[in-house]
DNA sequence: GGGGAAGTGTGTCATAAGTCACATAACTTT
DNA sequence: AAAGTTATGTGACTTATGACACACTTCCCC
């Protein structure tokens, strides 16, 4: 498969692109480049200008912030068919956190003067770019008024459920970073945490945690 | 003024069409229609397709949801020079309210068919407005989380001073609807406000807050 | 003008979650 | 292996806010 078509399948898979049709996503993955990262070398830092979409071929792009006190928090981890910088690309406003190479990686790069390029060329394409964009406003809007109202366990389980469909039932975070994700205190992840060790729906140990019965963690995600 | 330039003038002052160059935004507003609407009349109800945007010409129009106990809450005036819609427009999904005329009105009308024929000849205005809505799911998602992690006097003080914004400093609202708007109790909404009430920062009345303090107020609101 | 209905003011109580403080336990570095 | 560092576990306390209960007022309608 050339590296084109394989760009045209993990756009294919991110919602943003999902209703292209087959000839556009071609034109479009015609545009692509790649490039190669050694581990831990440096995509981008928080600041930058948002000029390209990135997906990962393969290898690893670990997306963090650097916090105020000089630690770093991983917000996010960008395996092969992840695409990111969907956003900035439409809209070249600067990075809002660093991203580095968690392993030696090659991207695929789709950048924002040839997308832009070829929106102008292709107006359609631009419609059903802006009705996407208008529905993730919507769906933020009811997802984030929603999210923040519910208790914490429901906010913890819904994370966990996330991460689990990235990394499967092995998640590797510490409790202090998955403290961040859901806008909670260390502390109450962790008592949260071994309630649910003692109900049997998970295992800690350092830095991991095991998901043993997804079952009811996914009940309580949905709030009962 | 023509109709249409008094069109383009309401655009002008909304943030997604603030971009517009004058002979674009000249363009866009030969599109546009006007409707009355009699005291009382229904513009659009909740599921209703969103095929149009509005501008209030004059008059008013009320946007409310009815709650599932039967009861409705109004979740904003729009008045004379106000947008709204305009989401709507661009991705046709139905309506998430309903909006009745609060008096007798006119409204300028643009409908989405006429809108998207006109992104689709204009390429270049489809990608500044594409620019616009990434701003704005990068600003919901900042302000959102930011938001709803504030205290419950933060966001009071916020919801207060966009209200002032709308309606100068008598605000016509009741504390039950205060507290749907900040996702509050309406007890806390009513204690706080009587301690507002005691630093003079406002005064009280059936259904009307008098806002006395606006410098206190947006400090307040700014989180000190 | 009498009788609701809606809006408001306040007290009491329960609870979720943050903060602080410290004990352990597990990895790293030298 | 010793020492330091990071991650985790847990108790005590505080605080903000929701929930309930009820009194009081104002408005509206018959």
């Amino acid at each position: 498969m050339s590296k084109q078509a394989e760009f045209a399948v993990i756009l294919k898979m991110n919602a943003m692109f999902a209703d292209l049709g087959a000839d556009e996503l071609q034109r479009l993955s015609n545009l692509c480049h790649t490039q190669h990262l050694a581990n831990g070398e440096v995509l981008f830092q928080k600041g930058d200008p948002g000029n390209a979409l990135f997906g990962v071929r393969r290898g690893q792009v670990r997306i963090e912030t650097g916090a105020s006190d000089g630690s770093r928090l991983t917000l996010n981890f960008m395996g092969p068919g992840d695409l990111f910088g969907e956003v900035a690309v439409l809209d070249g406003q600067s990075r809002t956190a660093d991203a580095t190479a968690g392993e030696a990686s090659e991207l695929f790069v789709l950048r924002r003067e040839d997308f832009l390029g070829f929106l102008e060329r292709e107006p359609k394409v631009a419609i059903k770019i802006i009705a996407l964009l208008c529905q993730r406003i919507r769906w933020q809007s009811e997802r984030m008024e929603e999210s923040m109202l519910q208790p914490l366990p429901v906010r913890l389980a819904r994370r966990l459920c996330a991460l689990a469909a990235d990394f499967g039932s092995e998640v590797h975070i510490s409790q202090e970073q998955l403290g961040v994700f859901v806008g909670a205190a260390r502390e109450s992840v962790n008592r949260q945490l071994q309630a649910w060790r003692k109900d049997a729906i998970l295992d800690l140990q350092r830095g991991r945690i095991l998901l043993r019965n997804m079952t009811k963690l996914t009940a309580i995600a949905r709030n009962e």
